[in-house]
DNA sequence: CGTTATTTGTGCGTATGTATT
DNA sequence: AAATACATACGCACAAATAAC
């Protein structure tokens, strides 16, 4: 009846994302049952334990077999795992984008040096991501010229508040393809505006993460400086030994 | 190879998984269909399913309606040069490792949970990480049972203050090789017992990283919980497109 | 000590929907 | 239009782990 697009899975896990987000099982009390879901949502187990499939995968619950399902105590959040550049854009797949500040041309010496300009001119764009509503991330971004100036006509990136799920480095990618991209990743405190953006006290420790994309000529087309919210993102990379 | 205690939507994921690794998938090429599969290994279609979950968590396929099963050609192996398990081990060459807490036997539910351990029996070793003399990093490491109790004849992970230039995952690499390791990171606030270590205030922004590491036979062999201080230590990691 | 009830895990069969070819 | 392939959802049965008695 519900012209809900969401299967009926989908719209369990909300709930119980929400609840467990509210704090409804904080001490270490068992969520309710598959019996008891599969009752209260008039749906059958199978549905129910395919909603607990998902916050199985995003940590935010574990299951004991004979005992129930019991909220993680060290910090859950969102998990993504970003082993390749094609991970970062995928990005977009369940986050949104909001504009803080839109794109405009700036000086930054610093930013044009990372970006291998010779001028100090770049165009720079502001603005927090989101998963399930809460905002996880605060980016700026810093583009040469040649990338920045056809983006200008984008209103996704020039309008304050404009909330859109995609990446920049998506857009990027149509004009100029990826091949590479560095990486460094550290802590720091929190400033106050990142603290106001992230909605967190000032001086929390914050994970920083300084990407610089290149094209195929290894030119930098990108640089972007990300700082996450730890209690709601984790950084996960798997690592091998060998390639096939 | 495979025992019998496993499941069979697990026997069917770990021999696909072998067959992406040996790259019989890789140029394009579809995977079996659910219907396919179900018939060769003689199981129904949702244990098929099952398996393919698994496949899709660790992001080794992506699975589209109507046209099939793809393995993901940017999987985390390709970064191999730059982000790797020997990049890890590497990491003796030019740092020393100084025992805090030597190796002993330790209950921990949560190390053991990690592990994939019923019980919760876990062997522990606490150490500081040196390079120029000056401390950069402080990391736990918890080992199962049948890896920690060899290690206990090792002078250099019992004695109190020993200094020595290797790695724990070395060690444990020669008795069970290992083909893979699952990371995460995070950032917190340093506790008293990490500043203390580290040498920074109480609240100091500090970087975790967590890494399991995996055998041929995808059981755990180690938990190693690093924090690092960001002003003598940044992550660094280049990600690549497609493969050189 | 075993017994029993509870709870999650595994596996099967079926039906229907939706996207792709 | 038809066939193919994955997605969702229901039903059922039995196994295994846990806790309470």
């Amino acid at each position: 009846m519900s012209r809900d697009r969401d299967p009926e899975y989908a719209i369990i896990a909300r709930s119980l994302r929400e609840q467990i987000l509210r704090g409804d099982f904080e001490d270490g009390r068992a969520l309710p049952t598959e019996a008891e879901l599969s009752a209260t949502f008039g749906v059958s187990r199978q549905t129910v334990r395919r909603a607990f499939q998902d916050l199985v995968v995003d940590r935010l619950v574990y299951r004991v077999p004979g005992r129930g399902t019991f909220v993680r105590h060290d910090k859950p959040g969102y998990v993504r795992q970003f082993g390749s550049v094609s991970d970062l854009m995928a990005l977009a797949e369940d986050t949104t984008l909001q504009i803080i500040e839109p794109l405009t041309r700036v000086l930054d010496a610093g930013a044009a040096e990372r970006l291998g300009l010779s001028d100090h001119s770049v165009y720079s764009v502001h603005f927090t991501r989101r998963h399930d509503e809460s905002v996880f991330c605060a980016t700026s971004v810093y583009l040469p010229p040649d990338i920045g100036l056809p983006l200008m006509g984008e209103p996704e990136l020039t309008t304050v508040g404009a909330r859109s799920p995609f990446t920049i480095i998506g857009r990027v990618d149509t004009h100029a393809a990826i091949a590479r991209a560095e990486q460094s990743i550290t802590a720091e405190a929190a400033g106050l505006i990142i603290a106001r953006e992230l909605g967190c006290v000032v001086g929390t420790p914050v994970l920083r993460v300084d990407r610089v994309y290149f094209d195929s000529s290894d030119h930098a087309v990108e640089l972007a400086i990300s700082r996450f919210l730890p209690e709601r993102y984790t950084y996960r990379i798997n690592l091998m030994r060998s390639t096939p």
